[in-house]
RNA sequence: CGGGAUGUAGCUCAGCCUGGUAGAGCACUACGUUCGGGACGUAGGAGUCGGAGGUUCAAAUCCUCUCAUCCCGACCA
């Protein structure tokens, strides 16, 4: 491609509303422009980069002996009626009718459409297992879409779903895809984890996420230092229980005046005692009782997922309001102590593990100190209650955690029974009885992975592609072609020389100052970069970069094709 | 949905407080000079000041409503 035919231009100032640096540097190289909040258009070159991923997932998913389908994106209410997502989905689900007022949505996801295609055409267990994927266009009415196209609200994404006839046969398909997702991150270039997770709401068992490490990310991930390997999204990662045994008590029980310090942070620093020395009680709807206290020692974090699936606890968990603290303890929060609390109490591990410690007294501006579970408050039913933090004995074993932020590129799910019995999708075993069939689901944000490989990929000057992932191999950068026909025409023969042999090269033809070249070469990230300039020329040479190389090599220009060749070839293996 | 902020040229922003001829830089067009790290000069094109209503002799500026966008939170995967 000749850059001079190319007509979206980068830009030097930031515009405004990025925040993030792959969101910045992706409007500024002109990859994407944005058209609504979370919706944008891929520019000619931005487009190629998303191809690229896309491509390597085909690859990959045919590999895996997946077969791709592709589904309508406006799907028709009745199938999300039939799941009961119509009602559960809520205002994600951006809803839609047609000129004769039929309901209609756009496909957030496509489980139901799926499942109705697998209960019509798969009749018999000899047709199991079976694999469906599509690379599509999804749309989730996002409450606040972000990060340009990190979070946005139309985005592409592969999903899979695969059947099959039984629980072990559909483990086997999970772990074909899971081998699947490492080949197709590992040929991107990215670092990444596959995680445990939760199953949220699509549901289903066993569930892995595909994390991208990144500062900006928006996940929070347990990963072990250890030789475990062990990682896991924060909201599963258990904390383990304490292994010394707790001290006795050693002072008496005290309550003291804290006027108007509500925080742990405040009591802590009012009373000169460590947070970690402090207990927090957090109140929580209940189901058998209005509510259900949560001990947490003060520095750490209630982890909502592990506390909704204790029992006695509504669902959504939700916390207490004002007025039913009011009632329980008599009391407002940021006094809440376990004493003579007569709601049902869970305490975290590590709270149970505090001896002498300050909470609050249940009385407006007042704590207690000197606290000791068995002596002043009955022992609770012990649960793992918080998020694990830095330094936690990691759960595989060996090693301690750490937490890092990530951002989600991949997440699969053995979904189980959930659709296939909801939407009556069944073959026939080889005795001749309906079974239901058992679903795998396995998503990819395709374009989520173009940002997250841009966040780990830059430089001050701009975007440093993975090789699988740049939008073009090599820029070739004649300098002053205006003036020396020689140039020029060097230039042109090493472009057409580069397409002929099937390398994807881009040729900045403009009639641009060198500084305008190399800066946008940069911004824009193409690995490669040789530059055909007139003084190079006189001693027979051209220079060539590498865009993540600190300095030039002087090649002679006969050498330029089959020196680049070779490199490339090399580079191919290396998968860099 | 709660809290905060911002809407002025394609982009980044000034002007608003204290009402009185709509501005700068970048980008764009033409010409000239320049040409290995985002050049310079001259000339030029480009704005319903987000929208509606109000106050006023006069509104980008003050008031009311509304729409949009961004940030924080809750929400979601």
């Amino acid at each position: 491609m000749r850059w001079s035919r190319y007509p979206i231009q980068t830009v030097k100032e930031t515009p405004a509303e990025a925040e993030v640096i792959s969101h910045k540097l992706m409007l500024r190289a002109g990859l994407i422009r944005r058209l609504a909040a979370g919706i944008y258009t891929w520019t000619p070159f931005g487009l190629r980069s998303l191809r690229k991923v896309e491509q390597i997932i085909r690859e990959e998913m045919d590999r895996a002996g997946a077969l791709e389908v592709l589904m309508p994106a406006v799907q028709p209410a009745e199938l999300w009626q039939e799941s009961g997502r119509w009602e559960q989905y809520g205002p994600e689900l951006l809803r839609l009718k047609d000129r004769h007022q039929r309901d209609f949505v756009i496909g957030p996801t496509h489980e139901e459409v799926i499942t109705d295609l697998a209960r019509r055409e798969l009749k018999s267990y000899r047709q199991l297992p079976v694999n469906f994927y599509q690379i599509q266009v999804k749309f989730r009415d996002e409450i606040r879409p972000r990060f340009g196209v990190m979070r946005g609200r139309e985005f592409i994404m592969k999903d899979a779903y695969s059947f099959h006839a039984s629980p072990e046969c559909l483990q086997q398909g999970y772990d074909i895809m899971r081998e699947a997702y490492v080949r197709m991150f590992t040929r991107m270039g990215l670092e990444f984890r596959p995680v445990k997770a939760d199953t949220g709401s699509i549901g289903g068992t066993a569930s892995e996420e595909f994390q991208v490490l990144a500062d900006s990310g928006e996940d929070a991930i347990a990963v072990s230092d250890g030789p475990d390997n062990y990682a896991a999204n924060l909201e599963l990662a258990p904390a383990l229980p304490p292994t010394q045994s707790r001290p006795a008590p050693s002072i008496a029980l005290k309550k003291v005046a804290t006027p108007n310090r509500k925080t742990i942070q405040e009591v802590s620093e009012y009373l000169k005692v460590p947070a970690q020395q402090t207990l927090k009680i957090l109140l929580v709807q209940g189901t058998e009782t209005r509510v259900v206290a949560l001990a947490l020692r003060g520095d750490h974090e209630l982890n909502l997922i592990k506390a909704q699936k204790l029992p006695g606890i509504a669902q959504p968990i939700t916390l207490a309001t004002a007025e039913q603290i009011s009632e329980a303890t008599g009391c407002e929060s940021g006094y809440l102590g376990p004493v003579g609390l007569t709601c049902p109490l869970y305490a975290d591990h590590a709270a149970l593990a505090l001896a002498d410690f300050v909470c609050g007294a249940n009385e407006i501006d007042h704590h207690l100190t000197g606290v000791n579970w068995g002596r002043d408050v009955a022992e609770p039913t012990p649960a793992d209650l918080r998020n694990v933090v830095d330094g936690d004995p990691s759960p595989g074993g060996a090693g301690h955690l750490r937490v890092r932020r990530g951002i989600e590129v991949g997440h699969i799910f053995q979904l189980g029974c959930k659709y296939s019995e909801a939407m009556q999708a069944s073959v026939l075993d080889d005795s001749g009885k309906p079974v239901t069939m058992f679903m795998g689901c396995y998503g990819i944000g395709v374009t989520r992975i173009v940002a997250a490989a841009i966040e780990q990929n830059h430089d001050a000057a701009g975007i440093i592609w993975p090789r699988a992932l740049a939008p073009f191999t090599v820029v070739v950068v004649p300098l002053n072609a205006g003036k020396s026909a020689a140039v020029r025409d060097q230039a042109e023969k090493l472009y057409q020389a580069l397409e002929a042999t099937g390398i994807e090269v881009l040729l900045d033809d403009r009639d641009a100052r060198p500084g305008v070249k190399f800066a946008d070469a940069e911004l824009l990230g193409i690995p490669h970069r040789v530059v055909i300039s007139e003084r190079g020329l006189d001693a027979g040479t051209i220079e060539y970069r590498h865009r993540a190389a600190e300095t030039n090599e002087n090649w002679p220009l006969d050498e330029a094709l089959p020196r680049l060749q070779s490199l490339l070839n090399q580079s191919e293996k290396t998968s860099s």
